[in-house]
DNA sequence: CATAGATGCTTGAAGTCATCAAGTATCTGT
DNA sequence: ACAGATACTTGATGACTTCAAGCATCTATG
């Protein structure tokens, strides 16, 4: 079923390597911080408060597994979990200030993405922001048709996902 | 040090989310078919057979780690374990006639992947490939930099590294 | 040729990651 | 008020990952 002509085999590999290289960026830069890639990945969520649920959904994983991920972090002194005042059943997990600045080292410590955006001039930084702009959309709702944000409340389907494992960022 | 400016911290999260989409997909496609994704990754580069230390290098993990990967690949017949002739010391891991089949079904079943080539036409394939070959060797060469490819006396050249890090850590 | 040092692989310990099955607390809808 | 859903936690199990050690083998040096 899925084949591809030769060009679009080069082009699949061409991303697959890039993918590849950008994981190993993240994940170095990760591990330069002290950090894991799970608790980098979920540290990089908290731009805001967010339910232990949500964070579970945003990072294809077991609600279970989050529970452990913060209790690390936490422990560490880089998120804090605080209840949600409307809702007894959730704890809300945000940055400290200490796993603000940690989060911003770690962003800034990717030198390999940066590099890699260096080498763009104007029309091709556009053209990628265009192309990527397109592609996610489809990489997304061919998997899953699109992972509901639980909102509170909302009646969620049952979520099989598999596990994303280690990756990502 | 590492600041960008509005547009480009625009395509810097562009490119975070579409690996982040890539690697669920490449995920579930490996726990569809019954593999953990460090299965699945290691499965991917034997192309031919390969000493351990190699596909340790590849996957940017320590050595003692492939031991334990290979194990379980092999107790389900989708590898195997080959003296080298020419340094008893190295074993070669070759895929079975089972693992390369397996391989081409993980391939095939990464829906979100074909779905992102197919949304591109010819000019967009491309200009993407052509983004991409400059940015991934700009991420390998800026986080690589000291890393000497281990090689010794193997016939094998030396090798340019897909592979992903945990990112796993 | 002999040997010291390097390299390839494996083992074992320790910690993290990830899932599932259960259990407790809380919320929602009827 | 109550049944069922939802949020989070705990405990069990297995996989992943690294490090430190150890054995076998290879390479270089004298």
């Amino acid at each position: 079923m899925n084949r591809l002509t030769p060009p679009r085999e080069d082009l699949r590999q061409a991303v697959i390597r890039f993918v590849s290289a950008y994981m190993h960026d993240a994940g170095a830069s990760a591990t330069a911080q002290g950090l894991t890639t799970a608790q980098a990945q979920l540290l990089i969520q908290l731009d805001e408060p967010l339910p232990m649920r949500v964070i579970a959904d945003r990072l294809f994983c077991d609600a279970s597994n989050v529970t452990g991920l913060v209790d690390r972090l936490e422990t560490r002194g880089l998120v804090v979990r605080a209840p949600d005042p409307g809702d007894r059943r959730v704890k809300l997990v945000s940055l400290t200030p200490a796993g603000l600045a940690l989060c911003e080292r770690i962003r800034s410590d990717q030198h390999g993405l940066f590099a890699a955006l260096a080498v763009l001039d104007e029309d091709g930084a556009a053209a990628l922001k265009g192309l990527l702009g397109r592609m996610t959309p489809a990489i997304e709702d061919a998997r899953a048709g699109g992972r509901q944000e639980s909102r509170r409340g909302l009646g969620s389907e049952p979520v099989s996902s598999p596990g994303c494992s280690n990756l990502g960022a």
